[in-house]
DNA sequence: TGTACATCAGTGAACGCGCGTTCACTGATGTAC
DNA sequence: TGTACATCAGTGAACGCGCGTTCACTGATGTAC
């Protein structure tokens, strides 16, 4: 009858229990308050089949985190050439619009995110750190070059790319609950933001203080 | 023997089942995922006591939010006058002195706070919710009055002030794992982003935009 | 001050329940010949 | 192509355990007179 291999049914069913777990933690419940039973029921198996695919709810969770921060970090790169030659708020606004394509396609991953990055486990805590560095470092890059083609001073890219990514995960935080077009009406307050960390890069390698 | 009256035991006690609480969620555990035997075990009291002080486990988690928030705004509060008179950057240390501080004292109350702003409870998410924007509210009347002392433009003081909390609290989380000689070393990494936004701010309300 | 009674924080036994895990199993899919 | 055997994803019964909650209780503290 069916026509798909047994490796393929079983990634399918692995799949499913992903998306059940996923589905549980958009109800507002954390993976650590979780239980095996509770997933198995989400996912309609038995309880005992869980085990066929994960040896317990710690490397269930490792799998969701896993893909939640590879898929940040993807979706976060697409389209990052193109801006490269442009200009600085354009390149600004390609920014805010990935990051909201990907709320929109991954909200529930990126709730597990900001959660487990103060989660119980260290191991997943650790995962996410190293995928938020890692966008740090490649909006960094970014930065640098849209910098180099247009300023000639020296600027604190790091600094200035980790205040940008603080920034926008704290609205995508307060995004959560926002309806879509609540968050709209929000966007411009954002975009202001992620210039004065920018503009307010560039004044301070020019050698502009606040005190002066 | 003792001095004290029913109602004043009464309130140790209470302060022993937060405490205990509070001990449980140091070493990672999520409030949601807490039960009330565990609590009761680290408060050294037999099970059904708890119940004189609390209905259930979502009321004492409710009393352990409204604590932290309440102490987070006390503690930003403190020493707000002292700045107003001063230069920017001086105002800007203070204010990562007092986070700092706060930090120290409280940093499993901090830790508290940020998982449950994104926890399973709506009630403890709106209270952590107001409690930041109360944050964000009073940091932007600081800027407001430094700003007015010294600079004739007209300045979006809440947009870097909802920004400045944004990179503050990103540190905060980072900070949770340094040992306090690393995150000494990672302070000035702090002002310099604080800087750039209030620098950003003023260059913008100037006129000045980042593709000029 | 002393006495009789009320309050109430804390206890410990008991309950029914869902949990994680084990185990022997079923039956469809895959493999060797 | 057909047959005999191996694999293995998924099942369901059974287990011991800790959970939240109830209840009747104890005894120190508080109150009225």
């Amino acid at each position: 009858m069916s026509t798909l291999s047994r490796a393929e049914k079983k990634q399918h069913t692995r799949e499913r229990i992903l998306l059940a777990t996923l589905s549980l933690i958009t109800e507002g419940r954390s993976l650590d308050s979780l239980g095996l039973r509770e997933v198995a029921r989400a996912a309609d198996l038995a309880p005992t089949s869980l085990y066929n695919h994960f040896p317990d709810m710690e490397a269930l969770g490792l799998a969701l985190v896993e893909q939640a921060c590879t898929r940040l970090r993807e979706r976060m790169r697409e389209g990052r050439q193109a801006l490269i030659k442009g200009q600085a708020t354009t390149a600004i606004r390609s920014m805010i619009e990935r990051f909201i394509r990907y709320l929109d396609d991954h909200q529930i991953e990126f709730r597990l995110l900001v959660r487990q990055r103060l989660g119980p486990s260290p191991v997943y805590q650790k995962r996410i750190h190293r995928a938020l560095q890692l966008l740090v470092e490649e909006l960094a890059d970014d930065v640098r070059q849209v910098v180099a083609t247009r300023v000639q001073v020296p600027v604190n890219v790091e600094a200035e790319a980790e205040a940008a990514v603080a920034i926008m995960f704290g609205f995508g935080i307060l995004a959560l609950d926002m309806s879509p077009d609540t968050r709209a009406l929000q966007l411009p307050r954002l975009e202001v933001q992620l210039q004065m960390v920018f503009l307010g890069g560039r004044a301070m390698a020019a050698g502009m203080r606040l005190d002066s």
